[in-house]
RNA sequence: GGCGCUGUAGCAAAGUGGUAAUGCAGUGGACUGCAACUCCGCCAUCGUCGGUUCGAUUCCGACCAGCGCCUCCA
């Protein structure tokens, strides 16, 4: 049993071996908390949650952190826009934020790291990196640009090897105009200065903030140490962020490789278009979530492999909703069974193929399948197995006629509605008034309600 | 210009040097009073053109068509 994950870094798969297997230690690039989430914010927890399950059914121990940036320029931005204090939007937001993880069926992270709490960290951070010459203290008569610290990037000689990069190739300053104080125009900011208006810390070089990308570095080593077993995040974090935050932790920590392994995962495309504030076209989580189940956004999710873009449309999710009927249709009336997950079932192993999720699907499906037509000890047992490998997946989470029962988004008729009028068909039926019974039947139809009649009577099912 | 990705049935999506998983949709049949559910079955030659090979969707090359990143970005 051994796990093959794609390795950014190397760009190739690779038998994962952690650092120590008592304890494997995973880090994700969390949200910064100035909005609700959209649907691509959603890919990488969902993805990496479910890579922590395979970790756990494999190794004694997995430290998992998943930090929330909570200082950052768009929360200022934001913070002045609606004229509502900081504290507060970063409180509603991460609030928010959990909430729509737990819709996603996503287990809580181990650490949770706060930006706004390792400031100490980051200020020395900084100053070991200052110490060794990796970064400066902005140089400039221009007060504006006073307080600046940052990190010089010719001073390490690897930089550009996550991303393969060579920035003298680079058509550097293509979008951003280069700082006047910057040394290189490749380099970054570790800390810069906040107005008295600003969120700002006491520093060597004045009040001030700290950059993005010192802050996961920071916590890092806080929480996981220096060398880490898998760091992932979005593929558009490979540079600069990722490259950046190699290039600070290697070089305040004596060359220490941050991650052994680095994963990405590909976007989320709408209606094959890139979300973007342009086009505004994100799609939120939270309005996601008022017309599907949380469980359909996961199953979409995972319906392809993490490292594919993947085109997000209303096609897509009503599909999904469809499957998970049917999967949830398998097991309904079957009674509920311990989890017992097969380590060498089709399923499991696809996932430790660098997490094969679409295979393991359809093994799911298989098994669903396998478990509706079974019957006694053999269902129970592959009940077990299919208990198993859904709750690796994080999907079949919910009881089956609760299931069925979720709110569809346009339900006009309240439960006992529905089976008001089931029993008035029963009765229509009885009395061979098979006119009065359709009527009935297709009047619920009408209102998202289908029926489904066997000998133990008749079960209903919003859709 | 630099780095990189994708192109498989109506849609979605795996995969392999030896004639293509799976789901949704569609469709034929069984079951049903009729349906729904379920069950049995059908439904693709893998962007184009070359090359390597006994044999390629899978390797190599060219081309065509999309797309991402190059300091906000999951």
């Amino acid at each position: 049993m051994n796990l093959k994950l794609y390795n950014s870094i190397a760009r190739e798969k690779q038998d994962f071996q952690p650092i120590d297997p008592q304890n494997v230690t995973m880090y994700v690039c969390g949200p910064t908390v100035y909005n609700y989430v959209h649907i691509g914010n959603a890919r990488p927890a969902v993805v990496f949650d479910t890579l922590y399950r395979v970790l756990r059914a494999i190794y004694p121990g997995v430290t998992y952190a998943r930090n929330i940036t909570d200082i950052d320029d768009k929360i200022i931005n934001k913070s002045n826009e609606l004229s509502v204090d900081i504290n507060e939007i970063t409180e509603s937001f991460s609030d928010a934020y959990f909430e729509d993880m737990v819709a996603l069926n996503t287990l809580e992270p181990d650490v949770i790291p706060y930006a706004t709490q390792h400031i100490p960290e980051m200020i020395q951070m900084v100053e070991t990196l200052v110490e060794k010459g990796h970064a400066y203290p902005a140089d400039s008569n221009v007060e504006a640009d006073k307080g600046h610290v940052l990190f010089s990037v010719p001073s390490m000689s690897k930089y550009g090897e996550l991303s393969k990069r060579n920035l003298e190739e680079q058509e550097a300053g293509a979008r951003v105009e280069v700082a006047g104080y910057k040394q290189y125009a490749g380099d970054f900011v570790l800390w810069k200065p906040s107005s008295e208006k600003e969120p700002g810390w006491a520093s060597p070089w004045g009040r001030g903030r700290p950059g993005w990308h010192l802050e996961c570095s920071a916590m890092i080593k806080k929480h996981l140490g220096d060398t880490i077993d898998i760091h992932g995040g979005g593929h558009d974090l490979i540079f600069p962020h990722h490259e950046n935050e190699i290039a600070q932790s290697c070089c305040a920590n004596d060359g220490k490789p941050l991650a052994n392994f680095w994963m990405h995962n590909g976007f989320i495309n709408i209606d094959g278009e890139k979300m973007s504030k342009s086009l505004g076209n994100f799609r939120l989580v939270r309005d996601l979530l008022q017309q599907y189940p949380g469980e359909v956004l996961r199953y979409v999710i995972l319906s392809s492999h993490y490292r594919s873009e993947q085109n997000f449309s209303k096609e897509l999710l009503d599909s999904a909703w469809r499957t998970l009927d049917s999967l949830y249709g398998f097991i309904r009336g079957v009674a509920p069974a311990e989890s017992h997950l097969n380590s060498s079932g089709d399923g499991f192993k696809a996932l430790l193929d660098d997490l094969n999720t679409p295979v393991a699907i359809s093994e799911l499906y298989r098994l669903a399948k396998a478990v509706n037509q079974a019957n006694g000890a053999e269902q129970v047992a592959l009940m077990q197995e299919l208990k198993g490998l859904s709750d690796i997946l994080g999907l079949l989470q919910q009881d089956p006629e609760q299931w069925f029962t979720l709110a569809r988004g346009n339900d006009q008729l309240s439960v006992e509605q529905i089976e008001q009028q089931i029993q008035a068909r029963q009765q229509a039926k009885q009395d061979k008034d098979f006119a009065k019974a359709d009527q009935i039947r297709q009047q619920l139809l009408d209102a998202g309600v289908v029926l489904e009649d066997s000998r133990e009577g008749t079960k209903w099912r919003r859709a």
